[in-house]
Order: C-alpha cells, then sequence, then structure tokens
RNA sequence: GGGCGAUUAGCUCAGUUGGUUAGAGCGCUACCUUCACACGGUAGAGGUCCCGGGUUCGAGUCCCGUAUCGCCCA
C-alpha cells in the first residue's frame, strides 16, 4: 500500500508493474489445485520466425482477459506460452542465415559451427549438417526471436508463467510428438501406405487435405476424339489436361447417360498413343459438363483418384516427382509410333507438354476446333505457386474418419462436446469432418521438423522391409533415424544388406502441434502435473485454422485419452484494416504494436481489442486506442479524488438511498459481467463496467461530492465514503483483467497485494446491510432533475458552476417523492439557492432561474 | 454449387428469452479554463434498424423470401 501521488500519470507504469509481477509471481501456476481448482489454457503457440503483428495483440489479448478473470475467481490458471519453431517457415530461415542445409545422411557432427551467422555471401554453397545439428541450429537462432517476442507478450501485459514455456521443436516436444505416433502405431491409428498422393512440385513433398485451397486458374477445354477400337466410329470427350493423355486409362460417362450407355464395355483407343482402354460408367461423371464423357488418367484430379480405386483401372503414371514427363513411357504404349510421340513430351513441365501435345493432336487431326479457355478451381498447396500434383508414393497416414464412418462419427460427436464461442464456429467443425475424403497425411518429404521415429529392416537384396518398421522403446525418445540405430544393430549396418534404414521423412508440424495440450502439460513426463490441467478449459485460436489444429489435436486427444482437450474452444476473429479488409504488410502502412505500446499505453491497446466481441472481424482503430486512454487516466483521477475524502470505515454501511441505489445499480453489472466473463465474453463485461464507470463519474461522484466533503453532516458523509469505496474497489476489479497497469497501480494506492490475485467482486459484498429499494427509479428521477439543472445552464451558455437562485420542479407524485429524497445532492450538484416543488401529471420537469450576476 | 455470418446515426459498433420514446463511443455543433480529471466537463443535432412479405396486441429482435458484403467448404 503506498500514497495518492500528487499528480498521477500512466507513464512508466508498464515496466514498473511487469518487473513487480515477476518478482512476486503473481501469475505463477499453483500446482498443488486439483483440476477443479484450476484454469487451463491451451495457448496457440505463435510462429516465432514470422512478425508479431496487431493479431497477436488483438486475440492473445482475448485469451489474457478471461485468464485474468478465472484468476480473481480464486482459480490456478495455467497459462503456457510455447513457440512453434518447427516447420518450414522456420527451416528457410535457418538455412539463409547460417548458409547451411540439412542433410539427414550426413552424420552428426557435436559442436559444430555454421560457416556463417548472419548473412552468408550470394555465392555462397549451403553446407550440408544433419538434421540434429540443423535443430541445434534452430534452436540457436529462434533464441533471438523468442527474446523479442516475450517481451513484446510481458509488454502487452499477458499474465503467462513464462515457467511453463516449451518449444514445438525442442526435445520435450519432439519426444511427445514421436511417442503419440508410437502409440498410434501401435494401436493401429497410424499407418502407411503407398498411394497416390497431392505433391507440391516445388517444395518436392506430399500434402495434407487440411493444407488444399482451391484457386481459381485459367485453362481451356480441349475436344479431342478416341476411335472406337472396333472401328464402328468415334468418341469425342473435353479435357483440360489434353498432356496426361498417354496417362489416360479409361473413359467415363453417367451411367444414366443414354448417349453413351450403348458404349459401356467397349474400348476406344488414345490418339497419338494407340493404347486401347475402356469406356466405363459412374456417377461422378457430369453429364452437363463438355461432352458428358471425359477421359480418366492417371491422374489428373482427386476424382481421377477415385475412379481409378473404385473401377480398379490400371495404373499409368507419367508425372514425376518434379512435375516432369517420366522418361519412361508407362505401361500400355508401345510401337515406335506412339514410343516417338512420348518422346517429343518425356522431360517436360506440364505446361510446356500441354503445348507439345497440341501441336500433335493437330498434326494428327484427333483434335477438333481450338481450345476454348475457361476458369475453374485448381488445388493449390496454400503455400505453393503451382497447381499440386498427383503422384504415387509411400507416405504415413493417421486416420481422421476419412475413410472411415464410425471414427467420422466420433470425431463429429467430440466437436460436438464442445462449447464454442461463437457457437456458431461449430459449422465450421462439422462442415470440415463431413467432407472428409481421406485419412490426414502426416510425413513430409523435409528435412527439417520432427523424424518420423522408426527404421526398416533391408533384407539380403539391400531392399526395404516396409511391412514391419523397427521402432524403438519410449525411454530412447526422441531418436533421429538418420543418426540413431535401432536396438539390436550398429551403425555400421546402416544400408547394408540385411541392415536397417531410417525413415527420411518428417512429421507434418500439425502432427507435433496438434499434441500442444499434452506438451505443455507434460504429459507421460509428469503425469500429475497432467492431471491436474487436462482436459482444458479452453482452447483459444483463429477460425482459419478450425481444419486444421483445431481438429488435429481433438483427433489426437480422441486416440490418445478417449475425450475431447478441452471443455471450450473459443475463436478470435480477424483484424480489418480501415478499408474493412484484412489487414496485411503489402498495405505498407503497418503499425508495430510497440509503437502504440509506446503512444498510447499498453492498457489502451487492449481496450482497443478487448472491445471486439468474440469471433467477430474488427476493424483496426486508433480511436479506440485513445479512448481506452482516457478510460485508464479517468480511473487515476476518479481514485485520487474518491481516495482524497479519506478512508471509510470498513464496517460502514451506507444508508442515504442515493448510495444505496448506486450500489444496487453496480451490483446488477457485476452480474452481469461476471455472467458474460464465464462465458468468454469478455467484450459485455467490459461494456457493461464500462457504461456504469462513466454514469458513476459523471453523475454519482458528482452529486455526491459535496455531501462527502461533510457539508451535510457526519451521517450523510459516511454514507457516501462506504458507498464510494465499495464502489471503487469494485469497478477497479472489474476493469483489472482489462486494464491490468493501471488497475494495478491505483488497487496499490490503497490496498495490500495485487488487484489480479484480489477476489472478483461480488453482487452480494456491495448490498451488504442495505436496504433494497426501487433503486433504478430513485436514480432516474435525481439524475434526470440534474440533467435538466444542466441543461438550463448549458442553454443560458453559462457555466455548470453557475449558481441557480430558484427551480421549480414539476413531476408526478412518485417521481417529486425520489426527488426529495436526492434533493440535497442535486441542489449541491447544481448550486441551487431554492427549490419548489410542484405535483402535475406530466413528464419530469425542471424551471431554472439563475441567480444574478455581475 | 453447399454451409455460415453480417447488414442499426457520417464512422466503428451494442442492443441475450419480442415490450414504453432504438443506445454508446468517435466525429460534428454550441457552451464551460470547474477547487480529481482540458488525456476534462455540460448539452445538442443526427436513424424508413438493407429491401419485401408473414406471425403477433406489439418485431431491430421470430419465420419466409430478395439484395449486397464477407468467410468456410466443394
Amino acid at each position: 500500500m503506498s500514497s495518492v501521488p500528487e499528480k498521477p500519470t500512466l507513464d512508466g507504469i508498464e515496466s514498473r508493474w511487469i518487473k513487480s509481477w515477476d518478482a512476486s509471481g503473481t501469475y505463477s501456476f499453483d500446482r498443488t489445485a486439483d483440476r477443479n481448482g484450476v484454469f487451463a489454457i491451451d495457448t496457440p503457440p505463435p510462429t516465432v520466425s514470422g512478425s508479431l503483428h496487431m493479431g497477436h495483440v488483438f486475440s492473445y489479448t482475448h485469451t489474457d482477459t478471461v485468464a485474468r478473470f478465472w484468476r480473481m475467481r480464486g482459480k490456478s490458471v495455467f497459462y503456457p506460452m510455447g513457440w512453434d519453431d518447427n516447420g518450414l517457415p522456420t527451416e528457410r530461415r535457418v538455412q539463409n542465415f547460417f548458409g547451411v542445409s540439412c542433410d539427414p545422411s550426413v552424420p552428426y557432427v557435436a559442436g559444430f559451427q555454421p560457416p556463417f551467422r548472419g548473412d552468408p555471401p550470394k555465392d555462397h554453397k549451403a553446407v550440408p549438417v544433419s538434421r540434429p545439428n540443423f535443430i541445434e541450429l534452430c534452436e540457436e537462432l529462434t533464441a533471438q526471436d523468442e527474446k523479442v517476442f516475450e517481451d513484446l507478450f510481458r509488454r502487452l501485459g499477458l499474465s503467462v508463467d513464462w515457467s511453463l514455456l516449451y518449444a514445438t521443436i525442442d526435445e520435450r516436444s519432439r519426444r511427445s510428438s514421436q511417442r503419440a505416433f508410437l502409440r498410434n502405431l501401435a494401436r493401429g491409428e497410424a499407418y502407411t501406405q503407398e498411394a497416390p498422393t497431392l505433391w507440391d512440385v516445388d517444395f518436392r513433398t506430399a500434402v495434407a487435405q487440411a493444407e488444399l485451397e482451391d484457386r481459381e486458374r485459367p485453362g481451356a477445354y480441349h475436344t479431342v476424339h478416341f476411335a472406337k477400337s472396333d472401328g464402328s466410329g468415334r468418341l469425342t470427350i473435353d479435357t483440360t489436361r489434353p498432356e496426361l493423355l498417354p496417362a489416360c486409362v479409361a473413359l467415363v460417362a453417367h451411367p444414366d447417360d443414354d448417349r453413351y450407355k450403348p458404349h459401356f464395355g467397349t474400348t476406344v483407343r488414345t490418339p497419338l498413343f494407340g493404347v486401347e482402354v475402356p469406356v466405363v460408367a459412374h456417377p461422378l461423371a457430369q453429364i452437363d459438363k463438355g461432352t458428358g464423357i471425359a477421359m480418366i488418367c492417371t491422374f489428373g484430379d482427386l476424382t481421377d483418384v477415385i475412379w481409378w480405386r473404385e473401377l480398379q483401372l490400371p495404373m499409368r503414371a507419367i508425372i514425376a516427382r518434379d512435375g516432369r514427363i517420366t522418361a519412361d513411357a508407362p505401361d500400355g504404349i508401345t510401337g515406335d509410333g506412339a514410343l516417338a510421340n512420348y518422346a517429343r513430351l518425356a522431360g517436360k513441365s506440364a505446361k510446356q507438354a500441354q503445348t507439345e501435345i497440341v501441336t500433335m493432336l493437330r498434326e494428327s487431326g484427333d483434335m477438333e476446333g481450338e481450345p476454348r479457355p475457361i476458369m475453374h478451381p485448381v488445388k493449390f498447396y496454400e503455400k505453393g505457386d503451382r497447381p499440386l500434383e498427383i503422384v504415387t508414393s509411400r507416405q504415413w497416414y493417421i486416420r481422421n474418419g476419412g475413410r472411415d464412418e464410425a471414427l467420422r462419427g466420433e470425431l463429429l460427436a467430440r466437436g460436438s462436446q464442445l462449447r464454442w464461442h461463437p457457437d456458431h464456429m461449430h459449422h465450421r467443425y462439422d462442415n470440415w469432418v463431413q467432407g472428409l475424403n481421406g485419412d490426414w497425411l502426416i510425413s513430409r518429404q523435409r528435412w527439417f521438423g520432427v523424424p518420423v521415429p522408426v527404421w526398416y529392416a533391408l533384407d539380403a537384396d539391400g531392399e526395404i522391409i516396409h511391412d514391419s518398421p523397427l521402432v524403438p522403446d519410449e525411454s530412447r525418445l526422441p531418436i533421429d533415424p538418420s543418426t540413431d540405430a535401432p536396438a539390436g544393430y550398429d551403425e555400421s549396418q546402416r544400408g547394408k544388406p540385411n541392415g536397417f534404414v531410417g525413415d527420411p521423412d518428417v512429421m507434418d508440424t500439425w502432427a507435433t502441434s496438434s499434441l500442444t495440450p499434452q506438451i505443455a502439460g507434460r504429459w507421460g513426463e509428469d503425469d500429475d502435473l497432467f492431471a491436474r490441467v487436462y482436459p482444458y478449459d479452453v482452447r483459444p485460436q483463429g477460425h482459419d485454422i478450425i481444419r486444421t489444429w483445431l481438429f488435429s489435436t481433438v483427433v489426437r486427444s480422441h486416440f490418445e485419452h478417449g475425450q475431447a482437450p478441452w471443455g471450450n474452444a473459443a475463436m478470435s476473429g480477424w483484424i480489418l484494416d480501415p478499408d474493412r479488409k484484412k489487414m496485411s504488410k503489402s498495405k505498407g502502412n503497418v503499425v508495430t504494436p510497440i509503437d502504440l505500446f509506446d503512444s498510447y499505453g499498453s492498457d489502451a491497446v487492449r481496450y482497443w481489442a478487448a472491445n471486439a466481441r468474440p469471433g467477430i472481424d474488427t476493424a483496426f482503430s486508433e480511436e479506440q486506442m485513445k479512448v481506452g486512454r482516457k478510460l485508464a487516466t479517468k480511473l487515476l483521477n476518479v481514485t485520487k479524488f474518491v481516495l482524497g475524502f479519506g478512508a471509510a470505515d470498513a464496517g460502514a454501511v451506507p444508508t442515504h438511498p442515493l448510495d444505496v441505489a448506486m450500489l444496487a445499480r453496480l451490483a446488477a453489472v457485476v452480474d452481469e459481467a461476471t455472467g458474460a466473463f464465464e462465458n468468454y465474453d469478455y467484450a459485455r463485461s467490459l461494456e457493461r463496467t464500462e457504461s456504469f464507470f462513466w454514469w458513476f463519474c459523471d453523475d454519482y461522484v458528482e452529486l455526491v461530492k459535496s455531501r462527502a466533503y461533510a457539508t451535510h453532516g457526519e451521517e450523510g458523509a459516511a454514507s457516501a465514503r462506504a458507498a464510494l469505496a465499495r464502489a471503487l474497489s469494485a469497478l477497479q476489479r472489474l476493469l483489472a483483467p482489462i486494464l491490468p497497469f493501471v488497475t494495478e497501480e491505483v488497487w496499490s494506492w490503497w490496498q495490500d497485494g495485487s488487484v489480479h490475485r484480489a477476489a472478483w467482486p461480488v453482487a452480494a459484498d456491495l448490498t451488504a446491510g442495505t436496504a433494497a429499494t426501487d433503486s433504478e427509479a430513485l436514480i432516474e428521477s435525481v439524475c434526470g432533475t440534474l440533467a435538466l439543472v444542466r441543461r438550463a445552464k448549458t442553454e443560458a451558455k453559462v457555466s455548470q458552476r453557475a449558481a441557480v437562485a430558484r427551480a421549480v420542479v414539476s413531476a408526478p407524485a412518485q417521481v417529486l417523492g425520489s426527488v426529495r429524497a436526492g434533493w440535497a445532492d442535486i441542489a449541491d450538484a447544481g448550486s441551487v439557492a431554492e427549490v419548489e416543488f410542484v405535483e402535475s401529471a406530466g413528464d419530469l420537469d425542471v424551471s431554472v432561474t439563475l441567480a444574478a450576476t455581475d
């Protein structure tokens, strides 16, 4: 407890209280609390190699307000922070910074020193390093980024317990990730399979369904003739990918399409290549698209994969992993002419091959007319620049209901067990799960990441035995199969016949991020802690990653623990620029969070964020921050003023009707604010509190300040002071989750301990000992009268201090009674000398006669 | 094409079981240097609650349809 400063200021309060909270452990998680006494948050780990922007400030503030609310409600708040340093962005940054590249075939070098630490010359050729060395370099580099992030989050006033920090590539995360994977494998939830896979030819990696996006791209229909094998004519198709003609394995039409019914079961020959392919029927063929009959290739799109699988067609793949046409012609293309035609395509990119084959089809007369340009959706990797191809490769999958109705139903049920904020976001989840068409592909042909923790035995010929991978004991985790040897083998047998080989792939970053509840809660390592936090209370996150992060976390939790990982899922909205566009760096006028903290104060920035309804997109608004700063300043000043009346007796009970009415109104606000916070609606809580607060300052304090100075005796003064003290204490606490710095500052002037550890206000405490009255009617009448007196002065263009010689208040009897009850305060606040009360049937009216001035 | 959300004052948005005269902040106008606060105060102007139907004693709120914008999924 300290005294009230002469001139209260917001300057410097942030650094002062950040230090104090840190020193006092104000936000330390008390791990002796049992699960019911804990509020656990599955905090989103920000990508540290990215930049911090207003979106972070926005959404993390939302979570922090809720964390602070529950802490004041007496919960031990488990609020960890994590850094997401696993994955592609970090991989690129480490490569460019140190001048190295990851190569799992290189042995680990202890104490490795990279050729550069920052800015390798342009002509530098990357030095290959082992995956463990690469991870070490990653940890070195990201430590710098993490410092910047931590400083910003502290400045924002997040009540994180920093001792709970984790990083998604650190040893514990790798261990958790590998352990969870091995358990999925043991239970049959993870499996490996050789299958057609969406493939990004630039990144050279497989891509999961959750990472796809459709983009509208120009294409063109090419009309191509296929001769009937029996010489009875020809069938004409439209295709946007004529270059896949050598990969054609069938023609397909809808089973109900009368035009093609006679042809089902017959065969045709592909132009240029003369391959005999069947004409087949399948309901996915679209009658009204093009000519109604299409060619099936291995593989042009996902429908091809379905047709190929369901109709059991042969494989005739021609797209290699680099996106080019394979050198060797696929099965079925024989004969000099066909092979010569194929040779003209071999080695070309898909685009080049299309140009070439159009030329060839024109020469042969098998194409009709000109290509007809269209716009159509094409599948892209969300980070990629070229359309995805489909190649066949061996990949790891985790089941997610995409191929299993029963599991899908279970996962939908898990989604329904969550309370969604806002609740309509639940539709996104259902929509996504219902639309899954395959299991979750988790292996990535990248180098940096958490390795798939298995090896394969090699047979006597050195061939890989994929069916029975060699797995490590959990006690060895984390392992890297590129540098560690499986049990029963030694390193000298790597790659040798009868020896072993490590799985070369890493897991998708989501395969690790989907375990943040387990990682942060030290699952499998500190089961006592885990039992105190799991399942978590809430997962806060952006609604754009429901299909990835949220869903994958549910999947892992469902398999490992048989329950939903949290009780609540709270979605935050986007930040929009003033033009209602999603804020982006390319706009140029990016405001950095630190500048805003400096200009308005952290509380003011938090105020702007907390004004946004949960899950609603919100315009970036410095105007709102200015308002937040005004609010914080007002709290300083009104606190100073109220405390200036002297401390109220601890046991004093307000007796004056106006004081009692004010407290009754505040008690209702407390109930509303509490209910709103319990429902994750920090914005509603703020709005109710704030609106009361301004009324409190503008009307109530103005009305009672004279009385509080004991101008009318001690009894009225004691009542006012007691009411002011009760209200001020409650208001400071109500605002504490939103404005942690200024509330801590003003709390410290007259209270012991941190406001952030103080009990959340309770309505009954405010009204304790007071008699219930029709408080709202009283307030309406009294404040209405005051407003009319003020209006008279404003209309007369005189100061509010101007004296009123006489006022005549006319109103119905009931209203008049209320006005009389508060008249002494009104008279003081309005400087009214003489009053007459007139009973009337009409609305409240005040006729004011100003005192003569000199 | 399917799903979801939004549409209220010049701007940004509240409006939770349908209920007096639809609110707030900013901005605007006028006035007040007031002894907590000029990072202030007092008051004022400003709205066919997208449009069209319907239910109801009563609709910004519920139902149906339309339009525009946005997002998710194909």
